[in-house]
DNA sequence: GTTAAAATTGAACAATCGTTCAAATATCTT
DNA sequence: AAGATATTTGAACGATTGTTCAATTTTAAC
């Protein structure tokens, strides 16, 4: 079998991202770190800088696989608006057990970090627009497929979504069990403003 | 002036909370806590037992402040509706550039920690359900008032408004300026549910 | 004013932090 | 197979972490 060098690199920065993702960025330690991802510091800093740089590529790495996800969710839905509820049940719901963490990677860096990781903090924030930008484009499909009014100004229905997926992330975490986090995610789509 | 002990602890509290509050529990050391609190690590040990125990005193009081922040909105304003709003309003828009930081303490804390503190986590859950159960008694009373339809179930506008907070204080993080933070809690009041 | 009790101090502790780098190992070139 | 290049190793570094505690100072009691 031939190395691939970029393949040992994704796998790498995926043990990463469930790291940070699970404990966050001050809460993990490079000394953990180097156990998950098998890698003796060394290497780790000759590849990727520092605990900083390993924990932007992290952010990337997440936000892409986010996207992806939305697209498939996209390929295997009949209607944009089908789509979006499909992801966001999969992120809010299905995430809850399956992943490291319940909440957002990204809202959760955004959470944590302060001026003092501006780097960090302002590529979580690119990507939570990235995101973003990404439901606005299936809102816009949507209306031209006649599922949303076309008055609707799809940036904002677009906002309007993130906004309730942070709330609704951080509030399943809140509640666990007793949260009944389907039916508020019917609740998103089926009220106002969609 | 006669010395009050619980006034000098309070004072000491509010720093901590504002440090905790600003950089998260895990990027706030002892000393930079002991700097801002003025106090040397065996009176604080003394005081408060550990790092965890002053912190957890940080959570009761934040959330002892809102509680009375919302009664205080409540007794300045003539509706129960309109006092939330403006307690929203207070929280979300104005807490952008008057506090350490835009986010909810709590959300914050929620976001940050696992199991590894579970005391800590366990306890800004709790004050999150506290927060929660005030927003209920008022719209409770918004719907005596005549303010809100009695059909509605208090608890889950209450929960709903909940979610509309956490959601907007992080999408306020992440867009800074550019978010229309008064259009955006006018939103949350004009549309449904309320 | 003297003594007992309580509170405060700050040096010091072991543990861990992120990071470095000379030495060892693996890979590539010819 | 031999030499050049790139990668990996892991011991070690100084800094910082949360915490302790004997010594000191302050407060309270009589």
């Amino acid at each position: 079998m031939r190395k691939n060098a970029k393949f040992d690199r994704d796998q790498v920065v995926d043990k990463a991202t469930n790291l940070y993702w699970e404990k966050g960025f001050h809460a993990t330690s490079m000394r953990n770190l180097q156990d998950v991802i098998d890698m003796r510091p060394g290497s780790i800093y000759a590849t990727f800088g520092s605990k900083e740089g390993l924990f932007k590529e992290a952010l990337m790495r997440y936000t892409q696989q986010g996207v992806t996800a939305l697209h498939l969710c996209r390929n295997e839905t009949q209607s944009p608006l089908e789509a979006l509820k499909r992801f966001v049940k999969e992120i809010v719901i299905d995430t809850q057990t399956a992943a490291p963490n319940g909440m957002c990677m990204l809202a959760k860096t955004v959470a944590e970090l302060t001026d003092s990781n501006r780097d960090l903090l302002e590529e979580a924030k690119r990507s939570l627009k990235i995101l973003e930008t990404e439901f606005e484009k299936l809102i816009i499909e949507a209306q031209e497929h006649g599922e949303v009014a076309k008055d609707k100004v799809a940036g904002q229905l677009a906002r309007h979504l993130q906004i309730q997926i942070s709330g609704l992330r951080i509030y399943a975490k809140t509640y666990g069990d007793e949260a009944p986090l389907d039916q508020l995610v019917e609740d998103i789509f089926t009220h106002y403003p969609f």
